[in-house]
DNA sequence: CACGTTCCGCATCGATCGATACAAAAACGG
DNA sequence: CCGTTTTTGTATCGATCGATGCGGAACGTG
């Protein structure tokens, strides 16, 4: 069975699936899920409801690929900042990523894994549910961080990963709302920048 | 013209519109407001659609009801914290009702001024708008109060009224969050406790 | 008991929700 | 040029959305 780049028989797209799905992160980002509508969704996407259904199988699986496309894209700080050598650089560049992406000039203001689906509906359930999971994988990942920082001697030995990591993703959620709320980028760094001088909080 | 609480002439209510809305709040709590619908809400108050909007007017009026029950409810401890004697003890009081209000073990988990509706359709424009205002008021309330603690010599000179309410304001959002994503109140409080110890940032 | 007033149960409104059926259109290998 | 495969355009599905119309039921008053 040939599994090459060959192209497949058949009409070919008439479409960019990547562009497209960016176009639908947009929507998923400042309307959240429930409040995006499939007619939103495909007009700003620029295809027609058949075309989405074939392409992405519906509107949770499109979200679900949105996500990916979020976790990798604009909130790609989160895994540059796990990289920095000592857990304050690690924690100034996750909030620094953090006020960066919720507040861009053009674009939605505010987090997708936290106003995507908050609280919802039946309908919205499984949405709800994902970004549960993605925002505990965040704080888990970023805890293990921590961890290691205390086995390095980087964190003194008393230091509570777990706090740690609480804490820091409480304040980038809180960024979150309050970007969402349309509150300034300036203002926002400036109150993270007293929040991090207290850093490692004991 | 009589405005006493003689009961008017006709045919009299068949239940009691605070109970109801306090159904009502604890649905659109759960759900958010796009996620509650005028069926969900109505079976939860016990009551019929003609009923709702004979009483409430129509969905974003019984939301706005609900969100001022919930400020002098559920919410309330708001008010009672800005009159603690400090800074420090406001600060302690606001985090620690927040915890205890999101993190109820018989209610909604979270805030209902944030998950209500942080993001939405056109069609919770209303209530979006309604709810950053809500946060808006919180937050101009507490650098008021952090203003007069400056100017009574209980925060120092140097400390900056504006920064230290976003602070809060954010870790407040950031726990309501993560109770919405069920986040223990144990651990909540732990991270807590560890945040205000560095109080006041400078 | 008749009347005016208010509330409630039932049916239903047009609009929109997410999701599909169907056939024409556009590519391939033969 | 034909048969196969995949995509697209149109039209539409049943369900649910928020919101109302209407007539009878339940009260106080005369």
């Amino acid at each position: 069975m040939e599994t090459g780049k060959r192209r497949a028989a058949g009409r070919p797209r008439g479409f960019d699936p990547d562009a497209a799905l960016e176009r639908a992160l947009l929507v998923f980002w400042e309307h959240g899920y429930e409040g995006a509508s499939l007619a939103t969704l495909t007009e700003a996407m620029g295809i027609s409801t058949t075309s989405m259904y074939a392409t992405f199988g519906n509107k949770e699986e499109l979200f679900r690929k949105a996500l990916e496309r979020y976790t990798e894209g604009p909130s790609a700080y989160v895994a540059r900042a796990l990289e920095e050598p000592t857990a304050f650089d690690v924690a100034t560049a996750i909030i620094a990523g953090t006020i960066r992406t919720t507040t861009r000039p053009a674009g939605p203001h505010g987090c997708l894994g936290v106003q995507g689906a908050l609280a919802t509906g039946d309908a919205g359930r499984g949405a709800r549910d994902l970004l549960v999971d993605w925002r505990d994988d965040g704080y888990s990942t970023l805890r293990d961080r921590f961890g290691q920082a205390v086995d390095d001697g980087d964190l003194p030995p008393e230091a509570d990963p777990a706090v740690l990591a609480r804490y820091l993703t409480a304040l980038a959620y809180g960024i979150a709302v309050q970007a969402a709320s349309g509150v300034d980028r300036a203002e926002l760094q400036e109150m993270a920048d007293a929040a991090l001088r207290a850093w490692p909080l004991t």
